[in-house]
DNA sequence: CGGATACATATCGTCTCGATATATGCCGTC
DNA sequence: GACGGCATATATCGAGACGATATGTATCCG
């Protein structure tokens, strides 16, 4: 799915700005599953602009630079209903902590936990972050829209997930340096 | 990390042709957290060769085309342990899949179900492969290496977390559907 | 009073992906 | 036995995305 998609598919939540919608993939209900920088944020709303499939009203503002704030348009509903016809992509999970992990016979043992505590500690975070948007929504008013109660959910069954891991396998991954270190002594640190 | 870094680190593991580094990506252990295509591996092994970080050594085939079989330099060694010293980036999860069923209620039932079944299956597949890998190596020979068995383990326990929460979070949504179409009858399909 | 952060848009270089081209041997199958 | 598809193997190219940077102001905090 291309930024454009994304963006589209967001306005259909309401109106935002460019700046809006880029807090939405950062902090907001995306944040643990999809991204999306400025650089394609911009070009991606000034083409569906171009394209009629969102309108832009220009809203003044006291000292800052204008917003522009853009709205899907019922041609724009239908490109979004198209789009959520189709078969998703398979998942991308990318970590450069696990390929560090991978060589932990390179790094030194202090490293090793140094790299796994820290880890831990944001997981943890990401997970509580998740939890309290929901705790918001479910204290205010009543139960929400399902199709976002269940992502979230996700995000905190999988961040617990990683967390729970490494927890439970630090001490034994520990351990098993500590043999392997002992099997080759001529590795040095 | 760039893809330049990934094929150096990996050749720390043994020689390697640009194809047998893909194949580690795509299949291999390395699979379910890094990524990346022929379009990046070819132009960074040769930027290696040229930094003198890899050497090259031409392989004669008998009808397929030559292979180029590469192995890492003292110099690239040295290069891989200080890239081991780098602050991991954080994560990077790009699911498809959740941004369609965030928005579960433009959805029909059916596709909602069929979406969910065929992710649970696609989970346990890759849950299942990464198992295979690990029950390979213990059967063989002795323990392995305890970097590469803990990134798995973790890769395991994602992929069960990703599976069990949809499986039993799989009713509640669909009910929860059905109750915000009662809510709002004015939604269509 | 000064620095950091939030708001708000925009561009640009660099990296990466995914598709495509090229070439051949092997295997199953019709 | 012919033919298509798959695995091996390298390479390039266009499209798209990221991350850094630029610009400018208001507000908050110490």
């Amino acid at each position: 799915m291309d930024v454009r998609t994304l963006c589209l598919a967001v306005l259909t939540k309401g109106e935002a700005t460019g700046y809006e919608i880029k807090k939405m993939f950062e902090e907001g209900p995306f944040a643990h599953f999809q991204s999306a920088s400025f650089g394609s944020i911009y070009p991606a709303l000034s083409r569906l602009l171009s394209e009629g499939l969102v309108e832009a009203r220009a809203q003044e503002q006291d000292g800052r630079p204008d917003k522009k704030v853009y709205s899907i348009t019922p041609a724009g509903d239908a490109v979004v209903d198209a789009a959520l016809t189709v078969t998703p992509e398979d998942d991308i999970f990318r970590s450069d902590f696990l390929f560090l992990l991978f060589f932990a016979t390179r790094l030194s043992e202090a490293r090793v936990i140094e790299l796994i505590d820290e880890r831990v500690a944001t997981y943890r975070a990401k997970q509580e972050h998740i939890a309290e948007q929901i705790a918001a929504r479910t204290d205010s008013d009543c139960c929400g829209d399902p199709g976002r109660e269940t992502v979230a959910g996700f995000g905190v069954a999988l961040y617990r997930a990683a967390a729970d891991y490494l927890e439970s396998n630090r001490e034994t991954l520990i351990e098993e340096l500590r043999a392997y270190r002992a099997r080759r002594p001529e590795a040095a640190e």
